[in-house]
DNA sequence: CATGTTTGACATATAAATATCACTATCCTA
DNA sequence: TAGGATAGTGATATTTATATGTCAAACATG
């Protein structure tokens, strides 16, 4: 069970975002560089992010990305599921009702993942990029 | 962030061997079959699971898999971690102090995906297949 | 308004996960 | 001890995720 590679990405690039001042723009071959995230990788996961209404972005000379909005207002949960979609999907979930369970009977699994998907999204709705870049909230 | 197939079907196969007699043998077609699994991808999961020493196999007519040991000793994530490896690797957490946050100070994500990695063993800790198949510990 | 710079979009390449296949080893039973 | 049934193994195919490359669109500046 891992988070994606470009749900790290971006989680890395959006910090990026959040440590410069409200506003300024940054080039997304920059942020690669500094967040060992390869080059030419980047701009899928920016295009990804900015669809979700997570980034702003201006082309042309001195172009560049930002947060759509302040850090403190964008989670850790908006990125990733921006990215792979509701978290922790199983079979399972997907077809309720249906859960492979033996016979009739309730399935204790379903149950079980469905609280566990409920406390990592919990925690992923705590954080936000404020409090990832600066410690405090 | 899902949980692999793999780890889904592997997951299924122990609970459905969970179900029948301790001891008693079954045959991975008749799984594959009951818990709609693959009916060729199967062998490959098993072999894994044998290895980690979860499952007993024998060969021949009339032979079959079983649980190594009783249901109650085997949890949600003996399983999960033999197919898939430790849970929730990201790159943050491969390569301690280099975490790409900015700068020289402690990374905030860091900490934050290691007290969630630390969430999710523990449940996963707290669930056997005795428990899953019967709903009562 | 021409030029250079930067993102947007899509096509292609590579790597990894998922799934299938063919063949072998082992075991039970007659 | 021969035959059939079942898992073991490794090779191969297919699908998905990851990564790269190419060109078009937009924008700032002179």
């Amino acid at each position: 069970m891992e988070l994606s590679r470009q749900a790290d990405y971006a989680i890395r690039a959006m910090m990026d975002l959040a440590e410069i001042p409200e506003g300024e723009l940054s080039q997304t071959r920059e942020i690669a560089r500094r967040q060992e995230i390869p080059e030419k990788y980047l701009p899928t996961i920016v295009r990804t992010l900015a669809r979700a209404g997570l980034i702003r972005t201006l082309r042309g000379s001195h172009g560049g990305i930002s947060l759509a909005r302040p850090a403190s207002k964008i989670t850790l949960r908006d990125v990733v599921e921006a990215i792979d979609g509701p978290v922790l999907l199983n079979r399972c979930e997907i077809r309720p009702g249906e859960c492979g369970g033996v016979g009739d009977k309730n399935c204790s699994l379903h149950t079980f993942w469905e609280r566990m998907v409920r406390d990592i999204e919990d925690q992923m709705d705590s954080i936000d990029f404020e409090y990832l870049v600066s410690g405090e909230r």
